[in-house]
DNA sequence: CATTGACTTAGAGCGCACTCGAACTCGTAG
DNA sequence: CTACGAGTTCGAGTGCGCTCTAAGTCAATG
């Protein structure tokens, strides 16, 4: 498969495929006798799984870290395993405080629907379940 | 109170409180004779209040419309809980959205820790190796 | 009176992660 | 043969959110 039809498959661009490759994000790809990349189709659960930790919050630098392992192959895998349980504990501890959050934000709009009931009534109150934010990336809350 | 003890008090720097006076995330501060800015400790509500508006990851042109609705005062209650509200869900989403690749993680941890499981990143190291050296930093050509 | 240290401003610089432009080469369809 | 579209490289540009520098002012202390 070519770049055009990968950036197609992975959601990447075609120039952020070969940024990555820049970077040793993603390895170097063989080339056809015209200098095109040639990919196979095994290199899309890479991509997706590089998707995650970019989701999760990891920087590119850490996953330049866990790539070198990969690449390293064989010997690597408690180093590797060990990086992500770390990655794993800061993913929990970002959900914990972003629910933290989710707390005060509720007690502030409830504060706000208690003034909002004594000025304005209550109109534009119904809109918050209907009117969903458009679709960013992918799964959806409650 | 000055803008050392604020920065010392909010956790912000005072180069970034300058900042946010700059850009009218923080109101404009009252200035003493010598020109310095002289703060009341009712900001720091509204600065850690800030604090959570971007730990949950909304950006700081969102922000300005919330300061803008707030120095604006009355009337404009119901737009600012509107504004809440939806941040609140996007808040939710992400949370979902990290739960979800939270149980990739445990799932790729769990291959790890197996004895003499590799699962599909042992194919991918195949591929790799069977591809050109590839060069973990820049790629030049030519 | 000199020094210290906290403050002031305008504006430049930085780290991150892309994103895009320019100029070029190929392979195929008409 | 020519045009087109998809690919190639190098390197510059972008948007975000700070972060820092330079040059100067000011009040209090020794």
């Amino acid at each position: 498969m070519k770049i055009g039809e990968l950036a197609r498959r992975s959601g990447l661009t075609a120039h952020t495929i070969r940024y990555y490759e820049r970077i040793g994000l993603l390895p170097y790809a063989d080339r056809d006798r015209s200098s095109q990349r040639d990919y196979d189709a095994s290199i899309l659960t890479w991509i997706e799984f590089l998707g995650r930790l970019k989701t999760t919050g990891m920087p590119i630098r850490e996953m330049l870290r866990y790539a070198a392992l990969r690449e390293q192959g064989a010997g690597t895998e408690p180093e590797r395993r060990a990086q992500l349980e770390r990655h794993r504990e800061q993913v929990r501890a970002r959900i914990a405080e972003l629910n933290a959050c989710l707390l005060v934000l509720d007690t502030k709009i409830a504060g706000y629907a208690g003034a909002g009931n004594r000025i304005e009534d209550y109109d534009a109150y119904q809109r918050s379940r209907r009117n969903q934010p458009a679709r960013t990336r992918q799964a959806r809350a409650r």
